[in-house]
DNA sequence: GAAAGCGGAGTTGCATGCAACTCCGCTTTC
DNA sequence: GAAAGCGGAGTTGCATGCAACTCCGCTTTC
């Protein structure tokens, strides 16, 4: 029924694939299916109540998306990540979204095209004003974080750019969002979002003035505090774990971050 | 015939998908499926001597390359760029491959990591060396130029920036040789590449030296000549429409470049 | 003569059949 | 007792069947 929920998002056609991409990205996500291991396509159609065709197809869009990988003598496994492999997947967005930040800058919006993101860090400032924040007030910062970030795609007027942003996103771990919850139980959880807030509101700045260059800078720096976070939680492999998708993380190799 | 050579790349698994995909991206890249134009499965069938399951793979994933797109109510859609699109392509490419300087710079490579650029620097010293250069050094100049791009990815040590880079070149016209044929038969064709060269030599020394900002600036840039080389060949609509893929454009909208 | 509505060819999305192949455990051989 | 080799369960990749749906042209109605 969650699925159904779910897969309602495509409604009528590719409701299959969709239900069993869904399906697929939770069960790996969740740690279900381990990292190395072979998705069995029998397997997910008795797990997922659809039939291969579906379940193949699915595979096929999470292997662009980097959840699986072609196995050697056919069929897909799901992906490892390294520490390094996360670190990067940010690093790509932050500079995409540096682009993103450069072309809004040089297309000189109006303030009418600019209501939505002034808006947007008018609220996150009174999210983040109270002292200390509650579970609903990071839910909050994680809803406007996420629509600022759309709209600085949005603002670069690029569909292209728009493809390329939202496929970096898409790696686990890589999205504007990723680690903030990871934050929420600590006390210096709100410092890190007032950070993160007065980033915005210089970016919106250097948008607004037609600072190209500065806001490249800035959106790229505010993706790296992402890459503090991941840091912060890979010395916490117990809390990383916890996050879907945290038993991906294979932690023998490249400990660049 | 041709396609099963072509196809042999992926020998065994996934051979009728691989023939499938080749052949389709044929037919699109040479106008044979107009832009706007639905892909018939059936058609597609009859065309490429494959079965449908593997069309409709192959579709999948052209749909990720871009070349084709979701229609309203099913199926796939030959997609239509804009020059807009397609400026925005390149620009994508070079921000991306900016990072993999800094990141290759960054990394502080030996002197044995950095062998075959450097080989590869003198060898297109070479054969830009003549006072007037024959197709025959165009080519080689296509050859050598994609081998140094793929040794700057591959300097830059990471598997993740390298997808990014691999389907960020994936789009038409977005590739680091896209344009160069373009310019064989012309009189300035030479000076062209001897600019780019330049840029190649620089950006090993940046790389050299652990310069990562320099390195990343000089990428960025060394993709804008081909933002120029589009420029030309958006005054020329002939000589567009003759290369691979030219069809694809609609001048409509968008003339930003 | 114009517009509405019907019908059928064509298409998609999913399910399933089938041969070739992979891979693992057991048996057999030395 | 160890290693090699065999056999079968399980799997993949492709082909095809089938129902639901789309879309276009024609007929029919007013």
């Amino acid at each position: 029924m969650t699925a159904r929920t779910v897969a309602a998002e495509e409604d009528g056609r590719g409701m299959q694939v969709g239900r069993a991409q869904q399906g697929l990205r939770e069960l790996i996500l969740a740690g279900d299916l381990p990292p190395g291991k072979r998705v069995s396509e029998p397997a997910m159609v008795d797990r997922l109540g659809v039939s291969r065709t579906p379940v193949r197809l699915a595979l096929e869009r999470l292997a662009r998306e980097g959840l699986v990988t072609p196995g050697a003598s056919g069929g897909f496994v799901v992906r490892a990540f390294t520490a390094a492999d996360l670190a990067d997947g940010i690093e790509v967005r932050g500079t995409l979204e540096g682009l993103a930040a450069r072309l809004a800058a040089e297309r000189r919006p109006t303030a009418a095209d600019l209501a939505p993101l002034r808006a947007c860090v008018a609220d996150l400032d009174r999210v983040v004003a109270p002292p200390t924040l509650s579970e609903a007030d990071f839910d909050a910062y994680v809803r406007l974080n996420a629509f600022f970030h759309e709209e600085l795609v949005r603002l670069a007027g690029s569909g292209v750019v728009a493809r390329a942003i939202e496929q970096a996103s898409a790696q686990p771990f890589a999205g504007p969002s990723a680690f903030v919850r990871l934050h929420a139980t600590e006390p210096a959880g709100r410092d890190t979002l007032v950070v993160a807030q007065e980033q915005h509101r210089l970016l919106l700045d250097a948008i607004t003035r037609g600072q190209g260059a500065r806001a490249e800078a800035l959106a790229a720096e505010h993706a790296r505090v992402a890459q503090r976070r991941l840091g912060a939680a890979l010395a916490d492999r117990d809390r990383l774990d916890g996050l879907p998708g945290g038993s991906l993380l294979r932690l023998a190799a490249g400990k660049r971050a």
